[in-house]
DNA sequence: CGTTCAGTTGACCATGATCAAGAGTGGTGG
DNA sequence: CCACCACTCTTGATCATGGTCAACTGAACG
């Protein structure tokens, strides 16, 4: 079974074999464990690795000056943080563990022979930072024009589409640890207002979440409810999911 | 005087003279113009060029199942559209002129060329790319979490610092060519209510704004009004207007 | 010189915030 | 094994920020 982050990938271009041994090598090497809540990056540092998220979710935030803390996107695994590492002098967000998180830490050399080696697994990587660009101009979306039951709605579908594409769902149902605050933090809403918001999504049978599990009883329901487009998630195999009604409008 | 592209460029590194003169040949060839309120790009496109920002504004933005717009970025001289071109498949977002617009179409093939022969540009555009996902990370931010007054206050410094750096700004002042609906349109507001708060801005003293032009009487206390921390736009030289009592909070 | 778009103002309303308190849940150590 | 503590979830009452609707002014441009 492929790792996350080859199927990721996968998403994008067909890897020859070469590339898939070299990627299960990134994931196979000094593995650790960030405990719940504690920061895998902060805000401010330097870090020496590239991280990839082999199990777990985590959460990238901005800290405000007034103390309140923003959840820019989530962390699940497949994703790697951070590319710009090697670009930019320090980070300008925090990336904390949701729950228990394996990362595998890639260091400078490792990542260099594999942009100098594998131009495919270059390519690809650009691909996954340009689509995690493009997530965080829809919640931008999001947080802007959608009302608090769009925005559940809309998280919902983009995170169960996430997972789906590194395998991490089974039928309609995936692990879904994020709490009522940290959803709160993500959707830029208050966590009283998203527990009544979601009893809503459940009345209406949207959703099923308990015990962190998340269940989609009609995707294309949800999506509707959500103003959900996933044209901006770029994956080459959304057709099953995708709400055909969604290009009738303008 | 060197272009916009190549002064933002060296807030990242310092270039050759090499590296000049290409950059200064990519803004010189096949220059075309957009009349204001035209798109450049439009969402679901696949364009043949890479565009490069000469002169003028212009704003990303989605569009959504209910027919309302959100703009994502404002794009200004020295910005690029959009390198991720030559990897997505289609563009997710649109990009569309606020004034007339002047930018240079820039063809895969030199585009290639650059890649291949100039490692620091290349480098350079990653990295600007990876500033402007930062930037996108601080709008979702500033619609989560600020407030009407703080969310324009914000913008207003952002923009200033962004035409700054690329030179065009002229003491405390620049243009600001954006009309008021492009602004609720940036910040989520309405524009009924971006009225209201820039009546408010300028009653107290912390922006002139009139006829497309931008003043900012001081820096400093816009930069408080707004919670605006300059660190995620990663210039190297903006220790001028970077307000020193910010690190003191928390 | 009229049409269109940007800016402005007023009255009213709704979504979601705030404050506060209590119930359920899980993990820890005595 | 139980007691305690911390966190997550839940509910209620009240409030405020910003939205909606509508009308009017002013400026720009053909």
């Amino acid at each position: 079974m492929p790792n996350a982050l080859t199927r990721r990938l996968e998403e994008f271009t067909q890897l020859t074999d070469a590339d898939r041994a070299e990627l299960t090598r990134f994931g196979g090497q000094s593995v650790c464990t960030i405990p719940p809540r504690r920061d895998l990056i902060s805000e401010g540092t330097a870090p020496a690795f590239l991280y990839l998220v082999l199990d777990g979710w985590g959460s990238r935030y901005r800290t405000l000056e007034n103390g309140r803390t923003q959840i820019v996107d989530f962390v699940v695994p497949g994703d790697l943080c951070d590319l710009n590492l090697f670009i930019l002098d320090r980070m300008d967000h925090s990336i904390g563990a949701i729950t228990r998180l394996r990362v595998a830490e890639i260091g400078r050399d490792d990542f260099h022979r594999v942009v100098t080696n594998f131009p495919n697994i270059t390519t690809a990587l650009w691909w996954q930072e340009l689509v995690s660009k493009s997530i965080h101009r829809e919640w931008i979306v999001n947080v802007a024009q959608r009302s608090a039951r769009q925005r559940l709605a809309h998280l919902f579908c983009e995170m169960f589409l996430r997972l789906e594409s590194v395998g991490l769902t089974e039928g309609f149902t995936c692990d879904f640890p994020p709490t009522q605050n940290d959803l709160a933090s993500a959707t830029g809403l208050t966590a009283v207002h998203v527990n009544r918001t979601l009893q809503d999504l459940r009345a209406d049978g949207l959703v099923i979440l308990e015990r962190k599990r998340l269940t989609i009883p009609d995707m294309s329901a949800l999506q509707d409810a959500g103003l959900f487009n996933p044209a901006y998630l770029h994956h080459r195999r959304l057709a099953r999911h995708t709400d055909r009604r969604r290009h009738e409008h303008r």
